[in-house]
DNA sequence: CGACCATTTGATATGGATCAAGCGATGTGG
DNA sequence: CCACATCGCTTGATCCATATCAAATGGTCG
């Protein structure tokens, strides 16, 4: 359900083969080309688990989130999407996760259906849609392997992989609550509070918000990542 | 490292246009047509983490699992692979688990180059290898959920999936040891045996042997699944 | 039968959860 | 512009689920 704008389906532009990059550019090109911009204010919700997937989403601004509810309220926060970054494309009809804005975010809206009936006649792009499936795959891979670790080990791997993403030297400016860090941790506030009170401590790490983390140690950081 | 088994290169028949399905064919019967079987004997390597994914497998007979090795020796377990279960595929080109025979075990090996090239011709097969790596993400989301559940819970899972994948009424043969059990569920040997003692006393489970398992009371199983 | 390995069971330790305050920043209405 | 309510974060005290350490049991194969 799209809480805070709705998508009129006649805003949709259909694409025309006059957009279509040249066969060989690099299909991530072609998907761009497609989508509708659109805004969602802070926690509006951008889909829900098991509606129909009908669009793709790229971020141009702001932060997503993607979770699961429990059924006994437990909330498992599958992915943090950031600029660039397209979520919401799945290989079945309905989506696996739900979505949310973090933060006040813009996100480009592409239209499954004309991406999958390109594919059927662009080779490029089917092999695209399937590598951004691969990619997705290794990186759900990886989240589950930080599920099996130390509270140390899951928070430095988190702040290392947000300072990667950040490509911002060494501070970075965390977009997502305690709670949301938590949920993608499968920790507790209190225990990311604590674990980063602990890093600060080791001097790894300095908060000089609670928003904001400066790695002061990444070596150290990087030995816990095991 | 393919440990027991080597795989001669001269080996792999390379598919021949007559042996093609007709087009609109389930494209896993293509799949199937381009594979040698081969025979690996229990805790046989069949490949390692980081080696180039040259080939995909689709089990025959016996029993595969995936796995990482974690720096200081921990070990996670990704999949357990049945008959008719395709594991390695890859949508980059190397592995990112490592993959064993549990048991003496027949798989199906297809050359990944044969199978991608065929993609570039037939919309078919491309459309089918999106929905296998699709399918394996799907499975990875699901085993990521269950690793922030309480043991009971992940036990139940775990029993259910089993027996769901067995089809074999309520008996359940497990082909794995406790031990794999517990790197799949990220749990230790002692709380597996714990946990399904005490499902036992519940009455929601009976252990004739260790390795079998008759599932009693499903709905209780079921409650636990969360 | 005896050795070996997998599994179960028991006793204890511990990392992270839970319960409960305190604190600091942010915003709102008077 | 300040007083106060609110919300997110931190810190403290205690509890508990699961890990760890250790031993007993059972099943399998030479």
């Amino acid at each position: 359900m799209l809480t805070q704008t709705q998508i009129s389906s006649a805003s949709f532009k259909q694409p025309t083969s006059r957009n279509l990059p040249p066969a060989g550019d690099h299909a991530l090109g072609t998907i761009e080309l497609m989508g509708t911009p659109m805004s969602f204010s802070r926690n509006a919700e951008i889909y829900g688990e098991n509606e129909p997937a009908d669009y793709l989403y790229k971020v141009i601004s702001g932060t997503v989130r993607t979770y699961k509810i429990l059924a006994d309220g437990r909330r498992q926060i599958g992915a943090f999407h950031m600029p660039g970054d397209i979520f919401g494309l799945e290989a079945g009809d309905s989506h696996t996760f739900s979505a949310e804005a973090i933060a006040d975010s813009k996100v480009l809206v592409i239209k499954r259906s004309a991406l999958v009936a390109l594919a059927a006649r662009d080779n490029d792009v089917a092999r695209q849609l399937w590598t951004l499936t691969g990619r997705e795959l290794h990186r759900v891979q990886d989240h589950m392997m930080l599920l099996i670790k130390t509270a140390q080990e899951r928070v430095a791997s988190f702040l290392l992989e947000m300072a990667d993403r950040a490509s911002a030297s060494a501070a970075v400016d965390l977009p997502m609550s305690r709670q949301d860090i938590a949920d993608y941790l499968g920790l507790t506030i209190e225990t990311i509070s604590r674990t980063l009170t602990q890093l600060e401590s080791d001097a790894a790490i300095e908060l000089p918000t609670s928003r904001r983390i400066v790695l002061r140690n990444r070596p150290a950081l990087n030995r816990l990542n095991a």
